[in-house]
DNA sequence: GGAATTCTTTGCGCTGGCGCAAAGTGCGCC
DNA sequence: GGCGCACTTTGCGCCAGCGCAAAGAATTCC
C-alpha cells in the first residue's frame, strides 16, 4: 500500500532483509506494508507496549533505547535507513524491550504481525535474511557485553567509536566525522558509563590531537592511534 | 541418519526449535542430522574457528565461553537438552562466536550449513522457530547488558542466581538448588566481575541466611529476599 | 591414606571512575 | 541578533570493588 519514490525503492532493494530476493518478491512484500511517517522525537514505540509490527526505515534515523528496572537508561541501538527494527517482537504475543525515538523527521514501513508470518511463510528467503541480521547483532551484543564486563572505560569508549565510525562514519578531510548527533550522555549509555567520564576522556583525547570535539559530535583525526587504545596496545 | 532411543525422541520432540512441527517434519530434519558425542570437557568448536554445524542438545551439558582480545572470559550461556546452540553461524561464511566445552558426556544432533539452509526452506517453521529462539535470546542480552551497565555487584550476583533458578533450579527441602556446577569464577564470569568479589558477596549473604554455599554449589534459601536485593529495594 | 590439585576464603592496599555542584559555551528559535 | 536552554566541562571528594598473596578446605588421583 505504501507510496514510495525511486530514490525510496532503491533503498528498500538495498536492505539486509531483502538480500537476494526477486523484485517481484520484494515487490509483494512491500506491497503488504504500511508506510509510517514519524517526526523528529516523536515516539514510534514504548518499552513494555505490546508489540505488533516490525518495520524497515526507509529514511531519519532512529534510536532505541533501554530503561532498566532502576531507571537507567542504556542506548542499544541506533538504526539508520534500509534497516529493520524490532525483528520479530511481532510474531510472538511480547511487547517491545526498547523505546524507539525518531532522531529526525523518518518514514517506515511497518507489517504487523499477522501479516509477517504470512510474508516469513511464502518468502523463506526473507526468513533466512532475518535469521542472519538478528545473528549478526546478536554477536554485536555478546561482543559488547565481553567488552563491558573486562575493559576499562577508556578503552571501551575508544572501541565505542570506532564502531560508530565503521557504521556511520563519513571520511574528511580533517578526518572520520560520525554522521550522528551523538551527546556526551549517548555516548556514556552505550559503554555503560557517566557524560562526566566520557567528557573527561574526551576532552583527553582531544588534547592529545586523537579526536576533535564539539557539541554533539566528535570527529576521528587520528583513528589508528585510537585503534592501539581499544587494543590497549599503547598509549 | 542419527539413532535415537524413546526417550531422547521425547526430549528432541519438546526441543523449542521444533515447536509446533508435525511429526512428519522433525522426522524429516532429524534425519537429516548427525549424531555426535562428546566427552566431558571435550570441546565441541572454538571460538573463531570456521563455523559449519549447528546443534541441538539430546543430552548433557554445554558452556559456552568467550574470549576477548584482552583475554578476559566471559561465560555467555550454559545450555542443556533440547536446547540449540550456535543457532545459524553455520548459514553464513562466518566463525563461532564463542567456545562450546561439554560440561558433561553430552549427546548432541548436528546440521551442516548447506543442509540447514535446505531446511529452512523446506520448513518455514523451522525457521520461524529458530527466529523466536534468537529473538528472546537477544533480549535476555540485552537484558544483561543493561544491567551490566548500570547495577552494583551485588544486584547483578542476585539477579543472576535468580535467572539460573529460573531455568536450572530444582525445589529441595532446603531451598532451591542449581542443578549445575558452577565455580565462583563461572559466577564472576557472567556478571563481569572477578572470583573474589562473588565469593565475599556469597559469604556475606551465608552469614545473613540468604544461602547455603559450597564448593561448585549454591543453595538459595531466602529467593525472596534475594529478588529484593535484585531490585534494590531492601537489605 | 596421603599427596597433589583445584577451588575458595580472607586480609590489605589502592585507584578508577562515579556523584554532584557550579560554571562555561554554543545552538536554536523567535 | 540575542535570549534561553541544552549540552559540556571542571574541580573535588569519596568508595566499591579489584589485584594479589597466602592460607585454608574439599576433591581427585595413585
Amino acid at each position: 500500500m505504501a507510496k514510495i519514490s525511486a530514490s525510496e525503492a532503491k533503498i528498500i532493494e538495498a536492505a539486509p532483509l531483502f538480500r537476494d530476493l526477486t523484485r517481484q518478491q520484494i515487490d509483494d512484500i512491500v506491497a503488504a506494508a504500511n508506510l509510517l511517517k514519524i517526526k523528529k522525537n516523536g515516539i514510534l514505540f514504548h518499552q513494555s507496549d505490546p508489540a505488533h509490527s516490525t518495520f524497515v526505515i526507509i529514511n531519519g534515523r532512529v534510536k532505541l533505547t533501554q530503561l532498566t528496572a532502576d531507571g537507567a537508561q542504556t542506548l542499544l541501538r541506533v538504526v539508520g535507513p534500509g534497516q529493520i527494527l524490532a525483528v520479530v517482537s511481532a510474531l510472538e504475543v511480547m511487547n517491545y524491550p526498547a523505546t524507539a525515538t525518531a532522531e529526525r523527521d523518518s518514514r517506515l514501513l511497518s507489517w504487523d504481525g499477522k501479516t509477517l508470518d504470512r510474508l516469513f511463510f511464502k518468502h523463506p528467503g526473507l526468513s533466512r535474511n532475518a535469521l542472519a541480521i538478528l545473528s549478526a547483532r546478536m554477536r554485536e551484543m555478546q561482543e559488547r557485553f565481553g567488552e563491558l564486563a573486562s575493559q576499562r572505560t577508556e578503552r571501551r569508549l575508544a572501541r565505542a567509536l570506532l564502531r560508530l565510525a565503521d557504521q556511520v562514519g563519513k571520511k574528511e578531510s580533517d578526518g572520520v566525522v560520525l554522521d550522528m548527533a551523538l551527546s556526551r550522555q549517548d555516548l556514556a549509555e552505550m559503554i555503560g558509563t557517566t557524560l562526566f567520564s566520557v567528557s573527561r576522556i574526551l576532552t583527553d583525547w582531544q588534547a592529545r590531537k586523537l579526536v576533535n570535539i564539539g557539541r554533539r559530535k566528535v570527529i576521528l583525526r587520528d583513528p589508528e592511534r585510537l585503534a592501539h587504545i581499544a587494543e590497549e596496545l599503547a598509549h
